[in-house]
Parts: C-alpha cells; structure tokens; sequence
DNA sequence: AAACATCATTCATTAAACTCATGACTTCTT
DNA sequence: AAGAAGTCATGAGTTTAATGAATGATGTTT
C-alpha cells in the first residue's frame, strides 16, 4: 500500500515520451525542457532501476526488452493517473460517470424505465449501463457496481438485497383457451415446458412445491435469455415459468396469461453488488440509496405480505 | 499523449497515505516526513486542481466528493506504476507474464499440448491462458493476445493468420454400421445434424459445396461448445460437421468416424490477435514467433496442398 | 483547567531538477 | 572527403521544489 518503489513521474514522463520519440532531443521539445535534462532524467531513473532502459548504440537509441515492456505498462500507468486528474476537473468533483453492470432483461424491462426518474433526480451522475449475463471480475473490469441474481456470497464485494422473484407459470392464451384445460399443475404434461438455459432448476422447485413429482422438469427447449423465453411463450411455444414483474406488461396487455393463481417464491433475489474499495464513492452511495427505495417500493407492490425492506437498510 | 495535467508523484502519494489514515499526521509518520510536509503537499494539490480534497472541519479531515472519487482513481494509477515497477526489478527486463485469451477447445486439444515446448524454450516467459468463446475488449480487459476464429478484421489489432479449418463430418461408428448406410450426403437426410451455436451456418455451407439442398441445415440439438458437441458425437446423438484437427485423436482410436473422404476448408480461419500498442513487446514477439512456426508445421500436416504458410512471414 | 491532540504557517535549509556550455561521436550533404 | 548538422553525455552553476523546526490556532480528553 506503500508507494516507495514507485520512481517520480518526472522520470516516467521523461522516458515514456522518450521511448514514443526514441530521441531525447524530441523529447525536451516535447517537455519545454533542454536535451540535457532528458538524458540526465533517463540516467538516474535507470541507475535506481538498476537496468538499461535504453541501449545507446552509436548516438542512437534502442529499447532494451526491460524497457520496451516496461513503457507499456508505465503508459497504462500514467494514462490512468491523467483521465482520473481530467476527470476530476471535468466534473469538479461532484458526480460524473457511474458504470453499472445489469442483466440485460431486467435492465430493459425494470431499470431502465425507472432510471428517467433517477436522472433527473441527479443530472450530474451519468449512468452507463452494460449487459452482462454471467459473472465477472472487479478487478479486471473497471465495472462501478452490478446487479445480479442469485445468493449474496462474492467475496470482496458489499451486496444490498434488492428483490426477491415470483415465479409464475405462464402461456399464450390460445394455448389456454384452444388445447386441453389447464387446471392442475398435472395438466401441464400434456404441454411444452420451456426452459431458461440460466434457471436450470426453475421447473423442478416449482413442479416440487406444487408436489407434482411425475413430469419432466427438464424436457423442452433451452433459451439463453429471458426475453427469447418471453417471445417463445408470446408466441404458443409452450408454458414458461417467468418472474412476474418481468411481464407485467403482457399480462396486463393479455398477451399472456397467468396459469394458477398462487406464485412461488425462488430462494435466490436480485442483488446489487460492488466491490469493497468503492464503498466511499459518493455517486455510488446516490445510486444506492435510490435503488434501494425503488426496489423496496417494488416489493410493496408485488408481494404486500412481506416486510417493508426498508427496515433492512435503517442507512438510507 | 502528453501528461501535464498529471500533479506529482510525491503530491498522489500524499494524498492517498492521508486519505487513507484521514490524517496528515500519520500520512506523515508513513511517509517518514513531517506534518508540516504533508499539510504543504496537499494544499499545493489543492491549490493546483482549484478542487478541495479535504474538509477540515474542527481539526478533522473530511474527504469531498471530489476527494472521494479523485483517491480511488489515483490509486489505481499508483498500483499500476507500483506494479510495473515491481514486475520490472523481478524479471530484470527479461521474460515475464504473457496473459493469453484462447478459445476452450483450442486451447485444451492444439495449443495446450504444444506449449510445453515453448515454455522448455523459453523458461524465462510465463504465458497464462485464460478462455473466452465471445470477442471481448483489449482496451479494458488488460488480455495481451488473443487466438480468435474468423476473419482478420479487428480495428486498433494487428492479426497473424495461424491456420484454416478443414471441416469434415463425423459420427459415432455405432450410428455408421448399424443403421442406414451413409454413402452419399443425401443420405444424411435420416441422420440428426448436431449444431455448434458459434457457427451457425457450418452445415449450410458444407450442404451447398455437396450441391445438396434439400436438407434443412439448421435442425438439429445445438450445442455452446466443441467439446459438448463432440461428446453428443461420441454418444451417438446424431453427425457432427468438427475442424479434423480438434479430433485427430478420437479418429485415430476409431471413436469417430469420417464419413466422406474429402473435406471442405472454410472461409474463416485461426488469427493470433493483438493490440497494436504492443507490438513492441519483445515476450510477445518471441511467443508470436514460435506460435507461426507451430501453426505452418500444423498446415503442413492438414493441408499438403497448401502453400507454406511460412511465406507468409517472411520476418521469422 | 490543564494536557494533549490536530492542522496551518513562517523562515531557513536541503535536495532535486534544470540550464548552459561543451565534448565525443555519427550521419547526411555537397 | 570534408564540413555541416545532428545525437547523446557531462561538468559547473542556477533555479525551483520539498522539507524540517518551531510555533500558532483550534479542538478534544481527562
């Protein structure tokens, strides 16, 4: 955590512009300083290195392997240090870029039309939102904070609970209305359970909690995501087990209909999960205090006999 | 190009030891200077970023937003320094790490195999491999180079071309000898064709080059991965259409067999991608030199008819 | 109320970075 | 082939930046 063997940025930015010249005389142009200054600041960063970073071969400069890769990496280094600095002076501090990480039907059916409010409430944080589907790495990806599904281990994060999910089994009304009737979960053996690729068991917890035990839970034909599972069922291709809040708008609509009255409750909940370091981020903390009220006030609605989830988070 | 806006090293430094402890005190005792030190730096910081980084409210620190974000940026930019720094005294220049992106099946049946001749070679480089199946980002996933399918086009890369695809189609000998024979492609309209998810239009193409058209070429189970695919082939779940060199050992041991005797080279073919800010990188460079010379003896072995793909680099 | 913190400030000192002038060598031009 | 022009290196001196010591101002703790 200590930064004592990092050489002064006078010396990086000396031999980063030299490396890009190979010339030290260009270099001081570069700099606004005198060709000696160059060499002498290449020099002495070398001798506290311990290595060549460049090999003067007859009044000519070559990269050594030690320095065409440490320019690289010094590059990145200084790179990062200037966007964060024009950044700062972009925005003068208050707000500026939040990148969040979303699944993509949740953010299109769920975030996004509640983000509008989110904006004007704070026209100075800028939310960009990426898709992403499996798990990722904070470290690697430069990515603020994600909302996922699933439990609440990940280790080096901080995770809010934002939503539990009501699985509902759903169909195209014509399958509803046209085929046999559909009264009891047994009547489903005779349709076409489509299945999504990332909720292997949805069927099974369900078809379980119904005590259905002689159907395949498996059988049927796999999507990737859930709005190719939507426009499946949309368009008769059988009964889909869906969160409701997901198709709120098709049953509203009639697009699509409920098939038993009660839901069930999965184990798993929509989590909003950062890493640990970006806990004192004032934009972050904004969007959370923000989030969380939108999805307790989703709670409220779509399951009144749970809790108030505002009493998880007494912060906000 | 140029960094001037970047403040000092000893000025980041300073700031981030005192946001760190929220005290100039201990930053001071850290930095083995004196209070008076630290509180000079960071009103200078101050004072040349025109932004507040600190509140002193009653003998206390309190960080702004600005202050807030500006650390966690800085900090990145000090670990990667300190990092590269770091990773230059422990290598002294020579070798290092070498992150590769590889495709899953790729990697484990040609490349992995082959690499333990590169590291014997090259002891002092240490190449990482890690997968990926979608194109990714070599701005913001820190991945040095990546082994790619497809053609050559990927702006801000430069791309080697390894190796074509001979496409052949294969299935279990159980399907082969007990059911219907397979003599002619048409006769693959009783068979299941098993499809790869990242190729859709594999069989078309090899149904058009047998001037076979009545055969629907997208039907058939699909499958995310090679070796899922070749599992299903293995089994017996139907014909698969595989490149021959990802499964020269399951033919040679007979547990598949190829069905026609000549095969179909696609279009697209095997790219070794990099960015082209690397290009200097000498690790990388020895890598690419050793990875053309295996894929031209590769060609050679598939395809004799081909030209040496050596030629085509003419700087190895 | 006294003792002990903390950050801020002034003045003198030390260390770092730089310029100038010049040398040694190489490459280009005529 | 010789001179001009360019390159990096270096010694001596100057300028600029960073620091230390002492002290002040303000708040906290006992």
């Amino acid at each position: 955590m200590i930064y004592r063997y990092v050489p002064s940025l006078t010396a990086l930015r000396t031999f980063e512009s030299s490396a890009r010249h190979m010339s030290f005389t260009k270099a001081a142009e570069e700099l606004n300083v005198t060709q000696s200054a160059v060499s002498r600041q290449i020099r002495q960063l070398e001798d506290e290195l311990g290595i060549r970073l460049f090999e003067r071969v007859r009044q000519r400069l070559v990269l050594t392997e030690a320095g065409a890769s440490y320019v690289l990496e010094v590059r990145k280094g200084l790179d990062q240090l200037k966007a964060a600095t024009l950044n700062l002076l972009a925005y003068q501090g208050v707000g500026g870029e939040l990148l969040l990480a979303c699944l993509p039907t949740f953010g299109s059916r769920w975030l996004i039309p509640r983000l509008g409010r989110f904006t004007s409430q704070h026209p100075e944080i800028n939310v960009n939102l990426v898709t992403r589907i499996e798990a990722f790495n904070f470290e690697s990806e430069d990515i603020d904070a994600a909302i996922y599904f699933g439990d609440s281990n990940w280790p080096g994060t901080i995770s809010d609970k934002l939503m539990g999910e009501e699985m509902i089994p759903v169909c195209s009304p014509n399958i509803f209305n046209d085929r046999q009737e559909i009264k009891k979960p047994e009547d489903l053996r005779h349709h076409t359970l489509l299945q999504l690729r990332s909720r292997p068991y949805a069927w099974q917890e369900w078809l379980k909690s119904k005590d259905t035990h002689d159907i395949n839970p498996a059988a049927g034909p796999k999507f990737e995501q859930f709005h190719m599972i939507i426009n499946a069922a949309l368009t008769g291709l059988g009964v889909a087990l869906l969160p409701a809040f997901l198709i709120k708008e098709e049953l509203s609509q009639g697009l699509l209909v409920q098939l038993f009255e009660d839901s069930v409750r999965g184990r798993n909940a929509y989590y909003l999960v950062y890493p640990e370091n970006k806990r004192g981020l004032p934009r972050l903390q904004t969007f959370r205090r923000w989030l969380l009220r939108e999805a307790s006030r989703h709670e409220m609605n779509y399951s009144p006999q749970s809790n108030n989830k505002l009493q998880n988070h007494p912060d906000i």
